[in-house]
DNA sequence: TTTATTTACGCAATCGTTATCGTTAAATGC
DNA sequence: GCATTTAACGATAACGATTGCGTAAATAAA
């Protein structure tokens, strides 16, 4: 079954005129004459015509839609991200094309390949965690591509980045643990390749080296899987629960991670914070409603969508190629919760 | 800026062959010599040429795409959904457009417009709690345009329809507060025009009667913006907690209602199930790890975008008309946990 | 009246791709 | 040796919309 719509052909038939002479009427051309316009314009409305947007990609190489790559969408950080771009893509008369890869490099390259050949104007990517070649959005942005890096940033890309800053972030919330009495604290992070990896583990160590606490390599779990699976962490966990001097706190470095070990102290009936205290990076609300309520790092999700895609539809619009690029760094806001109270 | 992607033209010009030639080279036809065809393959792999599917789509009039419209993507129900509408079209070799209303009727008109227009081969749609008027919905389908329905149905649509058992999973809900003990059972729904409120609502009703308890219409609470807002819920609730005689017990009818419910309870410290039993529609996965954790109706989200959107094919890639529509109607599943424990 | 200028529209190219219909040259049939 | 088939390719129209250019008729200027 197909879908025949409307089409400015149509509408020249109906009234005896041609079709360039309708298509200058509908955009309100001064050589039309008033009659014909109203001609025009009102059977239009009376059929419902509307302009074919792929008809139009194909001539004009712009679409007004913007493209999404997300690891998740079911991420509430994500899923927040994606309000805070639909909500400036919208109000600039954009549309907005979401994919998920679902932390799976191959589907990152088809999606992106999806995006970039369907006429879209620009994109806005966070990268899986698989993601170590960035070859696939390197090349498109050589050939004159719009992307935006925000979140999991693609160091090497030479374009806007918008991010929070993670070091502090990790700082914040170990120098938190240790400063309510926690010594022993382990750390929870996803793949080594992304770049929130990195800067929340430098965080980490550093709170620790400044506080005089030695970092020891054996409190330190990678989930190279982002933590896509429970189990991932599941194992993770089981590895740290048996180290000597015994772990009295955790620290996961990811929204996903975060969620994972809290269903994994409740579990195992581990008490929080008697027997490990938690912190960990989260933007799911529901952290709060926790027993005991969970301390977290939130990221300002919706305006880190919102500021990227400012910044893709500055340089969609821009009538010269963009050459000073901005590096923004959001704040994290530490929300200290019952799970990392003071050790008694 | 923009970006110039390499065309069977150029191609054609570079080769000294016309476009023909070369098209029909990449399809593998008959008509072109073994030797043109590796010429053109081995050229077209060299440049990376990639069909662009704007052109494709404006002379096939298909796209192998589809549309999917739901109220919001971070509903864990939802995003569950979309998970198994993915995996089921990336198998067969479509790709998935994904937007979200917010539950606004304007968003979802203009989401439908958005996707009609380009050329998508079909959609996959839940209405949001604005939704009274469908017409723009039964336009595109009366003119032949594929369309699912799943979870919140547009009844006078003929066509497939995938939903849980509604009724029944209210039923089962309603029925096990009462054999744990509780009589004053209220119940928030969303919005009065959704089909899942209406059907849960008369499965909530069917069991008071069956059970010899009046049904009273001082327990209903209609969430008119479908709880998009925690005060929305917090309102309700606030009414429901001064009614005489006091409720010991509230079913929330949907996701996002449930998860607000167990919000105000904790911010306004009531014990459940010791002052009021809980129950609630929710596919969040946390919920088994509140204290007490809470009792839900589960609905196979994945399961249903998966089905929805096997149907969906099946109607784009049949060459006659479908006139034959399923009614799939899934399965609940009642997951007893702590939130609804027997009254003492 | 003749020429110049508007006015108001139509024609055709364009975007990238495919399908239909030719066309040319070589191969085959008799 | 000539007609016919076949292999291999090219020219062109189409999809829907826009736009530069051309042009007829009407009006204004000379």
């Amino acid at each position: 079954m197909k879908f025949e719509a409307v089409t400015i052909k149509d509408i020249a038939k109906a009234l005896g005129l041609s079709t360039s002479t309708v298509s200058r009427a509908l955009r309100d051309s001064y050589e039309i004459s008033e009659e014909t316009k109203q001609l025009v314009l009102n059977y239009a409305k009376e059929i419902n015509y509307r302009p074919n947007p792929i008809a139009l990609s194909l001539k004009e190489k712009r679409s007004r839609t913007i493209g999404v790559v997300v690891s998740e969408i079911a991420n509430s950080f994500f899923s927040q991200t994606i309000n805070g771009i639909e909500s400036i893509a919208h109000s600039k008369g954009y549309n907005v094309m979401i994919t998920q890869s679902l932390e799976s490099y191959e589907r990152e390259v088809s999606n992106m390949q999806f995006l970039s050949s369907r006429s879209i104007d620009g994109c806005l990517v966070s990268v899986s965690v698989e993601t170590e070649n960035y070859d696939h959005i390197l090349d498109l942005h050589k050939r004159g591509f719009n992307i935006v890096s925000f979140d999991r940033i693609i160091e090497p890309i030479e374009t806007h980045k918008v991010k929070v800053d993670n070091f502090k972030g990790a700082y914040d919330a170990t120098e938190h643990l240790i400063k309510n009495g926690y010594k022993n604290i382990a750390i929870l992070v996803s793949g080594a390749s992304l770049s929130i990896t990195k800067e929340r583990l430098a965080g980490y160590q550093k709170a620790l080296e400044d506080y005089n606490i030695k970092v020891n390599d054996k409190f330190l779990r990678v989930c190279s899987h982002a933590g896509m699976t429970y189990e991932e962490v599941e194992q993770a966990m089981n590895e740290l629960m048996t180290m000597k001097p015994r772990l009295d706190a955790v620290f996961s470095a990811s929204d996903k991670l975060t969620t994972s070990l809290v269903k994994y102290c409740k579990l195992k009936k581990i008490n929080i914070p008697e027997t490990i205290g938690v912190i960990g990076y989260s933007n799911v609300d529901f952290m709060e409603l926790l027993t005991p309520a969970l301390s977290v790092v939130r990221q300002p999700a919706f305006e880190m969508g919102r500021v990227a895609t400012e910044l893709l539809l500055n340089m969609i619009e821009s009538k010269r190629p963009v050459t000073d690029f901005e590096n923004i760094i959001l704040h994290t806001e530490l929300i200290v919760r019952d799970s990392s109270a003071k050790k008694k």
